[in-house]
Order: structure tokens, then sequence, then C-alpha cells
DNA sequence: CAATGACTATGACGATTGTCATATTTCAGC
DNA sequence: GCTGAAATATGACAATCGTCATAGTCATTG
């Protein structure tokens, strides 16, 4: 495959930037965890270090969506959630509470570039842009399935968003603990949250 | 008063912290914003830029959690949630949605010191640890006030999870899309939510 | 075989970073 | 007023950053 090397650096920075944040991670840090060459990156990525960080976000946002989606669909609103927070879990526990997010941390993170861009606005919304478009995409996802089950549209948009959400910010805190306990108590209360406005809707 | 200069440079890195994230204030962009003597400081803070952002994140904590118990005990759990709600509104909306939380810029990026401290894990937990006690702490205090309302213990950890969760993660996503239309959903549904467990508690 | 293009390797560049050493100033307390 | 400590100013340091230029490798074509 010739885009091996492309998509491994993709990957690996969206990986380290889930560990560490856009901004501490580095270009150099990116090849040497993904033993890629480093004279390729500007070859694969014309647009600098801007550019590899906005495909590692949309990497990152369609290796969440797609198989949530599935989830949604085939196991329904609570199946779907349990596999959403399920993901984070593994994702947790399998890096000793390390990785967490990159999107959020795109969210978080401004990313700060060569001397000619400190001031270039645009430039920065964009990556914005993307981290919130990866967000909506998410929601829609939850929204969609909320809706199926016969709630409103708003009472579905809200409930995505507070889905969305919570279990962005608990996934932060369970690596700021080193414990997947928020995400046990999260998961819960959420699910009590869902059956309770899907038996109201059906009633 | 003596204590003004080192008082600035704290709440200028908390402040820069939660627009940019940690890697990208540098100490150099503290004491330009904050019009502080360069020099002043490896002075104020002898341990170095890790100190400094250790304080500020323990400034942010209690500039938070002070307003917020004050707001439980004056008006209720639902009274306070909605103060903790609307001081993160009136934050986001007086800085174009520029700033967001400087603690989950912590709990999310990484800090990378020095050569020497690249790989010093301890000093890295020691900040996520710091992060992870402000979280604690607004946990605490929302948990201990649905506590007094007769709910159980365990719902109110949940609970609390919950809410100081969803509300990290609507700031990040609210930052993301320069709205606070995400801030607006979330607070309608954890208020139905606090409110049914409320009156399910003293029934 | 030649050659054309994609890909890789390596070193250098200016800029910025955190830190530190060394003045210089400020200002209580005597 | 003098003195000594606290605070401020300024410049330099090594390290690292993203980027780029140049040269080398390699495979797929004609």
């Amino acid at each position: 495959m010739t885009t091996t090397t492309r998509d491994k650096m993709i990957a690996g920075a969206a990986d380290l930037m889930s560990r560490r944040g856009v901004n501490a991670t580095s270009m150099r840090d990116v090849v040497r965890h993904t033993a890629t060459p480093r004279g390729s990156i500007s070859h694969h990525f014309p647009d600098g270090k801007r550019q590899l960080i906005a495909e590692a976000v949309t990497f990152a946002g369609k290796q969440v969506s797609i198989p949530l989606e599935k989830a949604m669909n085939d196991r329904g609103v609570i199946g779907g959630l349990k596999a959403f927070i399920a993901s984070w879990r593994r994702q947790l526990e399998a890096t000793g509470f390390e990785a967490g997010c990159p999107v959020l941390a795109v969210a978080v993170d401004r990313y700060v570039g060569e001397a000619s861009d400190r001031d270039d606005e645009a430039a920065q919304q964009h990556l914005l842009d993307l981290a919130d478009g990866v967000f909506a995409d998410w929601r829609q996802i939850m929204r969609a399935a909320l809706l199926r089950e016969g709630l409103t549209a708003e009472r579905s948009e809200r409930l995505a968003t507070l889905v969305v959400a919570s279990i962005e910010g608990t996934v932060a805190m369970c690596r700021a603990s080193r414990s997947a306990d928020p995400l046990d108590h999260v998961q819960q209360e959420l699910e009590m949250v869902l059956t309770a406005a899907l038996s109201q809707a059906t009633r």
C-alpha cells in the first residue's frame, strides 16, 4: 500500500495528540513514534503541521462515528450509548489513562504555528471548525437515533448534546484521575436519563 | 500590595491557558499580556513554568468553587447549577468564545518542560493531580448539596460527576462552535435530571 | 535500458522556547 | 541617609520547533 506511510503519520499524530495535546506533539515526535521517514512529511502534507492536525481530527472523528452509527442501528439507542462509552473506556484503560480524545485536544488547545501564522485567525478557526464538525457529527448520530425512537426534534437535539458533551468531559476527567470511575457514574446516569426519555416518548 | 505582580501573572497565565492551552502559553506571552516584568518571573516562581501553571490551576479552581459553594448554600441545588452555568456562559460570551476552562486545558494538554523534564513522569503527574483535585473539589460541592436534599451518597456522587463533566465538555464544545447553544441544551437537560432526582428523593 | 515521477534521507535556517546570570532599581527598617 | 533584601531589567544560553532545499533511492513505465 502506497499510502501506508501517510496513514501511519495521521494515526500517529492523532494518538500523540490524544496523549499530549496539539502543541506538545511535534512533527519530529510523530515520525519517531510511527517510525516513518521525516523527509516524507512535507511531501505528504505540503501545508505542514496544520494539515496533519486537520487530517488527524477527521480521521479520529470517523474512527468513532462509523462504529457508533453501526451500534446505534444494530442495538438501539441504549446499546449504542453503551458501545460509545465502552470504546472510550477501552482506550483509556489500554493506554493506562494516557490517551484521551484528540478532537477535544484541538477544541481546547490552540495551535501556534510558524511566525507568519501567529496572528492568522482564519487558519486557526479552520481547526476549530473541524473539531466542531466532528462533535456535530457524533451528535447527529445520537440525535437521529433518538428521533427514530419517537422523541421530539428539540429533545433529541438536547439529549444528544448532553451525551456527547458529558462523555467528552468525563474522558478528560478520567485522564486526570487515572481512573474509570467517572465514566461508570456518567454511564449509569445517562442510561437512566435516556431510558426515562424513551419510555416517556412511547407512552 | 506587594503580591500584585505575582497575582497578575497567575491570573494572566490562567486566562491565556484557557484561551490557548498550556503549551501555547509561553512565559513571554504571560508577561506581555499582563504588563509585568519578565525578570520577576524566576523570582516569584523559582520552579519555573510548571509552578506558574500549578498556581494558575488552583487559582482558577478557587475562582469557580468559592462562588459556586455560596450559590449552592444560598439558592439550593438548582439555583447553584444555574449560577454555575451562568458563570461559564458569561466567560464564553465576554471573550467571544475564546476562553474555555484552564483546568480542562491542563487535563488535556501535557506540559512539555525543559529537556531535563522531558521524561520526568512524576512532575507531569503533579499537574494532572492538581487538575483532578480541582474537578474533585467542584464535584464535592455539588455532591454535598445533593446530599443535603436527601439523595443517597451514591446517587449524589454520580449526579455531581455528570454535572461537572458535562459542563466541562459543553464549554469546550461551545468554544469550538463559537456558540452558546450547547450550553443552553445541556442546562435544560441537567435541570430536568436534577429536579426529577430531587422530587424522587423527598417523595 | 533509460527516464520519469513519487518517495525518502539529511542537514540547515530562523524563530521561539524556558532558564539563568548579572546588573539595576526600589524601598522598608534602623 | 544608609543598608540590605526584595523586586525588576536585560541579555545570553542551549535546546527545540516547523519548514525548506538539496540530494539520494526506488519502482513503474516507455
